[in-house]
DNA sequence: GAGTTCCAAATGGTACGACAATTAAATAGA
DNA sequence: TCTATTTAATTGTCGTACCATTTGGAACTC
């Protein structure tokens, strides 16, 4: 049980290049478990103290732990750095970072999608409890009833889109699919948002995800794969007839 | 063509949370492409004279663009934080350090690189001319050549394993296939290394790529990805081992 | 003139000190 | 007992000075 006041193997920081150096001893700490999830490091002025440097150092080091979200940060009394459980957000972010500095071409975007999100779908099937699979199921059937009522909310319904895709590639049990679905979610949702734009693909798209997750939740894997195949069916139509358009 | 001393529209920082406003800003300016890779951005005293605020602030925000691999940092006479190209590199390390502290199980990995792999053999045979399938025939058999004359340098052989993946998933035409296997090779070919630390498993890997590509060449699709299965039947068997055995 | 050496300027890196802002806990008061 | 206030600990910010490194030019030597 580390404390705050505990003494770490932290030895004083090398010239040049301290606040590297000081990351990398904390990283190092964390990620052999010296400091577990949720405890909290000494204060800057502590580790000042230990790695014998300067306040700058310690917080440009603290800094760089943040971005990587190892800890999180919290200002007042019993404040300090606390170290996060791992988030597959900031890896997440980072791909989508990358993504976003390419251009890259929607149809290639689209191809991609559609592989992974059968294989999402087949695992979902075959691993995801029964609730989980009627959970998805309502929150189709909610943005449906989103769609009669009249209330065109373009973000909402998009919104509710980017929720589903990640929903769907949390019941597949592999982190390593939320990573890619979350990541694109996070850098190309505005390209959906064109099926959600137009009147005719919003409510062919709304009804077409109500029959996939009802074939989800049927266990019906082969259906499922023919309703995915329509959505991105759907999807390249749309971003055809805006190219034309444009 | 931004210039040091350019007027960027930045507009000075908000007490409280400054050094994630500054690194915000930047970041946007560099997303918006008014810095182009390669550019610099102004010292830091003149950044810190722009957003009106104390050095301390400039330096955190910098090196919170550091980590996300959005600039470089270099010093002396006509240095600074320069714009860099965006490479795959930290998304693959921001998803390496996840996958370690959740200490998630490498058949998840095995499962997302069959399926992925699938697709792209899928598309090589589709789109990639004879000359590529060719040629990556080739380099199978250049490996298959290495492991007859007895020399088991487990670092080449693993070296032209990435390498056969990287080129294959290239001639998906899909970039974005290229990436994610770029980024799965950088990051988690350790893995991989088992499979050709024992003889057996050295043996069969290198005569199954072989296989894998002459069905590629053939245009034989259900053939390749038969074969590809085995690749990834022998992946999991040989980490099973190397788990029953630690 | 060519090459070398040396120095000065620009810039990031470090250190230190002071104060502000924020928050949790202790304390005083009703 | 409950509430309001004070207090202490901690992060956040600012300013200054100085060090280290790199570049480029100036001065010097051959």
């Amino acid at each position: 049980m580390s404390d705050r006041t505990d003494d770490l193997g932290f030895s004083p920081a090398k010239m040049g290049r301290a606040g590297e150096d000081v990351a990398l001893q904390i990283e190092a700490a964390i990620l052999d478990g010296k400091i577990q999830p949720g405890e909290s490091l000494p204060s800057e002025r502590d580790l000042r103290d230990q790695f014998q440097t300067g306040r700058g150092v310690i917080r440009e080091a603290m800094r760089a732990l943040k971005e990587k979200g190892l800890v999180e940060i919290r200002k007042g009394a019993k404040g300090g750095a606390f170290v996060k459980e791992a988030e597959v957000k900031n890896a997440s972010e980072s791909l989508a970072l990358f993504l976003k500095q390419r251009d890259v071409d929607p149809c290639c975007l689209v191809e991609f999608r559609e592989s992974i999100d059968r294989t999402i779908t087949i695992l979902a099937i075959a691993r995801s409890d029964e609730a989980s699979k009627r959970q998805l199921e309502a929150n189709a059937e909610k943005m449906a009833s989103l769609l009669v009522n009249g209330d065109p909310d373009m973000a909402t319904l998009a919104e509710m889109d980017r929720e589903l895709n990640i929903q769907l590639a949390g019941m597949s049990k592999n982190p390593i699919f939320q990573w890619i679905m979350q990541a694109i979610q996070l850098g190309f949702s505005s390209h959906d948002d064109c099926l959600y734009a137009d009147p005719y693909f919003r409510k062919e798209t709304v009804a077409n995800w109500q029959e996939t997750t009802r074939q989800i939740a049927a266990n019906e894997p082969m259906r499922a794969l023919s309703s995915i195949g329509r959505h991105y069916a759907l999807l390249l139509d749309c971003l055809q007839t805006r190219k034309e358009t444009s």
